[in-house]
DNA sequence: GTAATTCCTCAACTTAAGTTGAGGTCAAGC
DNA sequence: GCTTGACCTCAACTTAAGTTGAGGAATTAC
């Protein structure tokens, strides 16, 4: 049994992320590697899991910024267990409903307009100002694609 | 019956837009507003219309690229028609309806790792690297999030 | 007739989630 | 024993969808 910790070629191996992406998790503070005398990282056993479960959080739409916050549930000092991790999926289950009943609701809306054609400023839901994401201000959009979580048969 | 056109800051006012933001859907091609001889841009009452279906897209998740290309199936010669629009209506609803899907995929995925609690790199469906997404590169990542299209009743 | 708006262009800035590259150290293979 | 290859840091670049501001012209309001 090697106890000698992962480098950060081995994890990007093992989790598929770039040896870039994860310099940029730790310095989001997602992961925690010690560090060999010679200032090399050095991860454990436990970060491959936490770092599969950031691609997972960001296919639910999770900025790095919350995933930071749930993955700060964890237990720092021991390494999670699966109650642990099945505490932090459960949330998760939530906020997917949320998000397909949003759609669903778009979707009938715009049936609604499929159906009488009319598109109309005055009448049609669609346009109604009230109702547009109040997410004003520069920088991208984050919005729902399609094309961004990839289906399981590609 | 003014057939004056409007100003920007009509159209503006009109959709909700900000002036930079309609400027901006001119420079990419999303609408092409007349001048009047002063160089100021003056903007047909279907303009509007135009203008409040690139809302409703961004809602769904396209780019202002793929809007234009939507668009652009619009006739520019003479004002499109009830079934100008609900043809370009329904192909939404397709979009919107292979997004659904996706998501409840990924929904039924996760139900399975809670039940079993494993999130193990080994088992766990969710891990699969095949089934990331192949969307690398620079840039932010664009993904469904829910806060980003604001339910009905905010 | 002038002051206050509104409009014009163009360049630079913003955010997120990383990538790319320069310049330099560390470890492994032969 | 040295040459690859892996690793280090830090700064600059990328994309999308706009915003902000400078510097100046046109409209409207009184």
């Amino acid at each position: 049994m090697q106890k000698q910790g992962l480098s950060i070629g081995d994890v990007a191996r093992r989790t598929g992320l770039s040896v870039s992406a994860i310099r940029f998790y730790e310095s989001r503070g997602l992961v925690k590697p010690d560090r060999r005398p010679s200032g090399q990282r050095e991860f454990a056993r436990a970060d491959i899991r936490r770092l599969s479960f950031i691609l997972i959080a960001q296919q639910m739409g999770l900025t790095i910024e919350e995933i930071g916050e749930v993955l700060s549930d964890l237990p720092d000092s021991r390494t999670p267990t699966k109650e642990d991790w099945t505490r932090i999926s459960r949330r998760f289950r939530k906020r997917l409903d949320d998000h397909i009943a949003m759609v669903e609701r778009l979707r009938n809306r715009l049936d609604g307009c499929i159906g009488c054609g009319c598109l109309s400023l005055k009448t049609c839901q669609l346009y109604n100002p009230e109702d547009r994401a109040r997410a004003a201000g520069p920088g991208p959009r984050f919005v729902m694609t399609a094309e961004s979580v990839r289906p399981p048969e590609s």
